[in-house]
DNA sequence: ATGGCTTGAGTGTCAAGA
């Protein structure tokens, strides 16, 4: 089983690269941030010819979350339940005994800003819901744009984001308080290229001077751990004309 | 230098991203 995500900063602008990278890697799974659109923009048809049925929790202008799947898909649930927000950022179904978890973590902006309560309490919600959700689906899967790069190895320049936006501490420990949950980060269950990242700026020539964050992360509970075979970032769509400035992550579960 | 691109909305130019 393949899983995968992507920010595909707009699905109507990216269905093209969303639509080859289908049909090159064939995941069984894939989840999509920031699609912003509504329902009635969404490309269900074209995916449909595709080989892929969409859920889609999505809003006008910002935010909004796909899970695309080749097989059938239960239990859907759209947003963190009990948790009020007007901004469409989770997705989540039950597909071949594996619950997928599709999240676009708020980006707060800056440290301090309201933004950044809203991000911490956010985490928080998502956190409590997931504790009860690991009862329920012992095999869980949270993939998605988290907006945190964990560590310092996730980051091109440390001291220069050092206690920055998506970098901060108390953010790094919301990222901890998943894996607290007994979730891993199963890009790191590998051996992994240094300075790998999942985004790169547009400006400033960010990807060809790979000067990027890795914040796009694939966490796995303990059951799935010794199913992982792989996880991997590609970076060939970012080479594309008009890429997304996210690259997406891909895991194999056995 | 708080800039540098890209998107959606909407037709002038701004909010938001990370």
């Amino acid at each position: 089983m393949r899983i995968a995500t992507w920010n595909v900063n707009s699905l109507k602008v990216r269905l093209p690269h969303v639509l080859d990278w289908l049909a090159t890697h064939e995941p069984d799974a894939l989840c999509l941030q920031e699609t912003k659109t509504e329902d009635k923009g969404f490309p269900f048809a074209e995916l449909e010819a595709a080989g892929y049925r969409a859920l889609h929790n999505g809003q006008k202008t910002y935010n909004g979350v796909a899970l695309l799947s080749r097989g059938e898909v239960s239990d859907v649930q759209r947003d963190i339940p009990g948790f009020a927000d007007e901004q469409k950022r989770v997705i989540a179904a039950t597909l071949d005994g594996v619950r997928v978890v599709c999240g676009y973590m708020p980006n707060g902006q800056a440290v301090g800003s309201d933004k950044y309560a809203y991000k911490l309490a956010w985490f928080a919600a998502l956190t409590d819901w997931l504790r009860e959700e690991l009862v329920r689906y012992p095999k869980l899967a949270l993939l998605g744009d988290y907006n945190i790069a964990p560590d310092d190895r996730d980051v091109h320049d440390p001291a220069a984001w050092k206690d920055q936006i998506l970098c901060s501490e108390p953010e790094r420990a919301a990222f901890r308080g998943l894996l607290d949950l007994g979730l891993s980060d199963s890009f790191r269950l590998f051996e992994q290229a240094e300075k790998s990242y999942s985004w790169w700026d547009y400006r400033m020539l960010g990807f060809r001077r790979n000067q990027g964050l890795r914040i796009d992360h694939i966490l796995i509970s303990a059951p799935l751990v010794p199913l992982c075979r792989t996880c991997q970032i590609d970076k060939a769509p970012r080479k594309l004309e008009r890429p997304s400035d996210h690259a997406p992550v891909i895991a194999e579960l056995a």
